[in-house]
DNA sequence: CTGTTGCATAACCAGATGGTTATATATAAT
DNA sequence: ATTATATATAACCATCTGGTTATGCAACAG
């Protein structure tokens, strides 16, 4: 059977929202999303050397958010899904658990700072 | 004019998910969902010392997910909503501008690299 | 005043992070 | 065979991180 349910992996929670707290990965993510590029055509827009890009994908990809390919001597990175929605869950779960609704969750906290004061 | 719009601050999204990257950091804020609670308390059920708490806490709150108050010698953790919500709304409108939901992306990726092949 | 409780802060440490330059390796082009 | 291109890897460095113990300080309790 293939693994269908995402069950948030504690461990991995841990290399993705890392992957996520660095600017310049989030921007690679997003460069991501207009479909696959290789390490010169990422490390290009950003005045970054080609080995820190190295470094960032081989971040993203440790945290399972990216997967490389092999096309003649490039190796684009292509985005995978799977993990990002697992941070998703982590969020949409503790938000539940938390309270009913983000939108609502400013006025609630307010509201009960009021009532304790 | 109170600050309403929620607009992902990128400084700021870094000291997010950085503070959510930290497993010990996650469950103390599942356990501040459960109410507010003093370092004495947050230490006691994890096994580290006072300042290592004292040092998550800070982070928390550099990263605005949490506020300390004071009540006599405590000094209380709360949640906060806003920064939270803004790593949310990162990581959905990263989903969107990237394809329609998570749960369809891995279905549809397979199918990119199956038509690719 | 004295002692205790709750927390912060300082000083320290090992290991991770994010960058660099230099070098190696593999594929392509000439 | 040589050279050029794309990437990886190594070695190095400064800074950040997550923990520790020791200490300081403010707020009670006696």
């Amino acid at each position: 059977m293939q693994q269908v349910n995402h069950v948030p992996h504690q461990a991995n929670l841990d290399a993705v929202f890392a992957a996520l707290a660095d600017p310049t990965r989030r921007a690679i993510l997003t460069r991501l999303a207009d479909g696959e590029a290789s390490v010169g055509e990422l490390a290009e827009p950003f005045r970054l050397s080609q080995p820190a890009v190295s470094k960032h994908l081989k971040v993203l990809e440790r945290a399972g958010l990216i997967e490389r390919a092999v096309d003649r001597q490039r190796r684009p990175a292509r985005l995978k899904a799977g993990p990002m929605r697992d941070a998703v869950h982590w969020l949409e779960e503790f938000s539940q658990f938390w309270s009913t609704s983000f939108d609502q969750l400013d006025d609630l906290l307010e509201e009960l700072k009021r009532s304790e004061s």
